[in-house]
DNA sequence: ATACTTTACACCTAAGTGCCAAAG
DNA sequence: GACTTTGGCACTTAGGTGTAAAGT
């Protein structure tokens, strides 16, 4: 159960570490982000309720991890990560990023592509990869403080915000 | 006349508009910098003169255009940019930046290749543009007021030291 | 001693964080 | 009125500047 925000990237990102590959042959690998239902929820007592049908779907954007294409060896030497990924709720942007809709529930999908060109992406073969555990609610702000701690813990650029410490001071 | 510094940055960078290209086609563009000539150099009396024998060639690395490959349409769309490559005069350097000796004089060289992979470079047809006015002398630290003073003026990261125009006051 | 090189440093750019007040 | 979204902010990481002092 992840989250998202305005124009932020997704934390944590994906990864994974690829075996099997044909070393010599060239692939391409990408991520992409689909509703996981046809829901909108709110988040009600501590949990997330339905509260309706799901707003009309974003235009669909296909992530490319930068380093593609690459040799299976060169993907395989090291973990894949896609923490790059950008997401928004900007229906306009014109960057590219994935947009999605606040208050709905997400399903992020690794697709890996044998192909040694973006343009022969069209015609090539997608595996498509799926790991339920990556479902996550894009929302605007946070609403678990579970989730806020988790990401001021473990994201570097949130450090400014770890209490160092004793001192927890009161907040209301 | 241009200068460099441990390992930093080429400034100001080498820029290029590119018009003439196949739009369909893919291209690598490349940058590498030779020895002007074979002299060792000092700067007397507010100019550089010759002070003996070069001392021996660096090892020779291409720096490949971090774009690359791309189209003709995406090479033409903006002005290719250099800025990136990185100087050095550390012999065992293991990043691949490039290597130059201090007080020599070095001509950078633009090369365009029409090939879809960088695999294919070796076996390929280079085109190579040579513009006598980028020619530099390398250097560890500036000789040159008016260098030191053009780098600071045009340089973001050098904002920290402009004079910030009237009322010029020591610190306190 | 002179000339050049290295290093630590303050000051920047550039971009990713959650927070909070204001707006919707 | 309760909830959601926006935008400015202080804070962070990461890395590019010339400087001055120390090293060779």
């Amino acid at each position: 159960l992840l989250l998202f925000f305005s124009t932020r990237r997704m934390f944590p990102p994906f990864k994974a570490r690829i075996s099997g590959l044909d070393k010599q042959a060239k692939y391409i690998m990408l991520m992409d982000i689909v509703a996981a239902d046809d829901c909108r929820y709110k988040f009600h007592n501590g949990r997330w309720v339905v509260a309706g049908k799901a707003d009309p779907e974003m235009p669909k954007r296909m992530y490319i991890h930068p380093d593609s294409p690459s040799t299976g060896e060169q993907w395989m030497q090291k973990v894949v990560s896609f923490h790059k990924l950008k997401l928004t709720n900007n229906i306009s942007d014109k960057h590219g990023y994935t947009i999605l809709n606040s208050m709905h529930k997400y399903q992020p999908r690794f697709h890996l592509v044998r192909a040694s060109d973006i343009l022969k992406l069209p015609y090539s073969t997608f595996r498509t990869y799926v790991f339920k555990e990556t479902e996550f609610v894009a929302v605007t702000a946070y609403q678990n403080e579970k989730i806020t701690q988790l990401k001021i813990d473990n994201n570097p650029f949130a450090k400014g915000f770890r209490d160092s410490g004793a001192g927890k001071r009161d907040k209301k």
